[in-house]
DNA sequence: CAATTGATTGATCAACTGATCAATAGACGA
DNA sequence: TCGTCTATTGATCAGTTGATCAATCAATTG
């Protein structure tokens, strides 16, 4: 029987390929992406380093494939999570929300690694440049669909969604070491946003304490 | 007679000393923290390992020293940069536009650098605090200072300090891998400040590209 | 049952890292 | 000039890391 699991080791090369990505990107989450080497991710599931090192063609690609993943993954929940809102100015308002809130740190702290390991590893690097623009597209999208709904108002929505991109991240890289308070980090963007966006003033969300 | 250099490599400690400081710092500012080795600062020297090795305790504080010395240094040649301006809005402006200069991306990595490696290095973590809670008084202290004059106008300067250190550092790490324009920068943290801050729009700076 | 395929192992390599310690050699005082 | 002090060395250690390759063993095939 080609489908039941014997008690052996032994595992198809989808299956132990799923395995070995996941572990990288379970252990990246938590104690960081250089945290990520071949015994680190063998000892976890019980095989040879040689093992995983044959699945992986080195270990500068499984780095930006992890991190690739977990930006991906990212990115997908964050577009779940927005579907059901129904008005472009909810959708952004959701977005602030959920980018900066409690959850945050660990991705965050990737995406630390992420900038800093970049500028010894070209895989990575590369791999930093495609997330980045994916963020970017998708962020740059909403805005501009808010543009032609007539919900937002400005003359360049890449422009804005880079620097909201860019204010979020600084933010939660500021948090993660100091200062976590998230009802502040949120009142900030959305006053950045409601500016740039042409908003009036608590467009993006109930005023939970004034940004000044 | 003492006061001359013999031939011979032989320095007297204090000039040792600063020399490997010296030395791990062109190091961090060109190929980052984690960069700084025994053997690499060493033979940039012309010396031993172990003679490194001899004049700090540990790698892990020479990285935090090195870092905290980047860092004051920043500190201070910003502080003497902004000690011409009369007015605090002219300090602030100046402020900006140096720290969102184009001569910033090296310290920016190096504390990209630090904020990745501090999670794993409790002395650099420590130092990281320090520089930030410099950093953090140093605008905190011009934004009261403003308040006093009644140049600025806000209920928690602090809070405002904080904002906009983050906000820096996240367009600064941005604006590393991708889309590096500066006056886009420098205007979008004008809009900011100036928002936050309780002055008229164009208070800090000529208006060079609207933000918007 | 026998044979082939391939997932997995164990051993091993070279290249790093930080760190230690006795021995050395250069500078200074007497 | 001799002796003391110490900055400096050379050798070496133990600990990582990623990577390779023949050997092995389980699973599938014939």
């Amino acid at each position: 029987m080609s489908t039941v699991q014997s008690t052996s080791r032994r595992k198809a090369p989808v299956e132990r390929a799923a395995e070995i990505a996941r572990t990288a990107r379970e252990i990246a989450l938590v104690e960081g992406l250089s945290a990520i080497t071949l015994r680190g991710v063998a000892s976890r599931i019980g095989v040879t380093p040689a093992l995983v090192s044959h699945y992986q063609p080195s270990m500068d690609v499984l780095v930006a494939a992890t991190f690739g993943a977990i930006v991906a993954a990212e990115i997908g929940e964050v577009a779940e999570e927005l579907a059901p809102c129904e008005t472009s100015v909810a959708t952004l308002q959701a977005l602030i929300n959920t980018l900066l809130g409690p959850e945050r740190s660990a991705v965050t702290a990737v995406w630390l690694d992420a900038w800093s390991l970049g500028r010894r590893h070209a895989s990575l690097a590369a791999e930093v440049g495609v997330q980045m623009d994916a963020w970017q597209a998708f962020l740059s999208g909403l805005l501009t669909t808010g543009c032609a709904r007539g919900e937002f108002r400005t003359a360049d929505p890449d422009a804005v969604a880079w620097q909201l991109l860019a204010i979020i991240d600084g933010l939660n890289a500021h948090a993660i070491v100091r200062y976590g308070d998230a009802k502040r980090l949120r009142g900030l963007v959305r006053t950045v946003a409601e500016h740039e966006l042409g908003l009036p003033s608590g467009a993006l969300g109930p005023a939970d304490g004034s940004v000044l």
